[in-house]
DNA sequence: ATTTTAATGTAATATCATTACAGTTTAACT
DNA sequence: AGTTAAACTGTAATGATATTACATTAAAAT
């Protein structure tokens, strides 16, 4: 029988707001971050910040290059390692199949992160589907292979962009 | 109700034998390209049989380094040319994850790869589960999206490196 | 205050992939 | 067979992404 609960699917709209994210992550990792008594320093905001007024992935070198105060250009390890931090804390992915960043638009809920990326607009949003995490982890199982990490994601057209021809 | 149907997973065991995977690769090759009136050129073959001649994950790089012909290192593009046009074939798939090629074990059948990566003995395997493929097309078109090409990649541990500790 | 841990600054280098263009081979077409 | 068009190759240069190493500074723990 079919499962009906609804999907946590997210994508951004295109009268979407990027000030709300923004504020939502910052204040997302402000709390995490003083949970785990981490550090949110400076770098780590600014590359959150940048990466959350996008929905369009970003990559390394394209924050690298909003990071530039007045004039001066960082190192690009200053962005990896801001990265690290944040993808470790659950607040960015990595989207492997373009190299690029998103900030996560589900950060706390307990999801396997599977993305959707739209090749004509370039937006990329969320479809955690537990349906879909967990048929992946019944059928490598039963496969005899033992599933630490799922990596998904799903290119094609968003709604919109289908709409609009 | 569940289906039933077997999975059609494949992964390399330890007392597996390559060269006939070479040869089986080979021959599709050969078929394909006369089937398609398209070259199997000598750096093609070389490429093909150096991914075929590993279930574990190759770079461009180490691919190149055997195409060493007496001493004589080739330019990257030489690789990466014949990498493009096995893809293409559907010989060979690209993991995202690891920017590393391996041999396609399902030629011919219509599959969506769906890659078993074992982080231990580092083999890859795969999955090609159409429940897992047909449970993430539906989700995504509930969601509103269209998907073109799904990408899915499984990190974890495969049943032999399981049952040796 | 002192020690320890974490983060930063800076430079260098490693790794992965593509562009550009001239030359050659193969296939297709009279 | 000779000509043309298309595909492939050789070679060099460069672009794009990511990591290592190490000295210094700032913050937290004792």
């Amino acid at each position: 029988m079919e499962d009906m609960e609804s999907l946590p699917v997210w994508f951004p709209s295109r009268q979407h707001n990027h000030s709300s994210c923004v504020n939502k992550l910052l204040g997302d990792a402000e709390e995490e971050c003083r949970r785990q008594k981490l550090r949110f320093t400076e770098h780590r905001r600014k590359v959150l910040e940048i990466i959350a007024s996008s929905h369009k992935p970003l990559g390394a070198y394209d924050i690298l290059e909003q990071m530039n105060f007045s004039g001066r250009r960082q190192a690009p390890v200053v962005a990896y390692r801001a990265l690290d931090f944040l993808i470790n804390l659950g607040l960015v992915h990595r989207l492997n199949s373009l190299n690029a960043f998103v900030a996560c638009m589900a950060v706390g809920e307990d999801h396997t992160a599977q993305f959707l990326i739209c090749r004509q607009c370039k937006n990329v949003g969320e479809l955690n589907s537990n349906r879909v995490s967990e048929r992946i982890e019944k059928d490598a199982v039963e496969a005899g292979f033992q599933v630490d990490q799922q990596l998904v994601e799903i290119i094609g057209i968003c709604y919109e962009c289908a709409e609009s021809g």
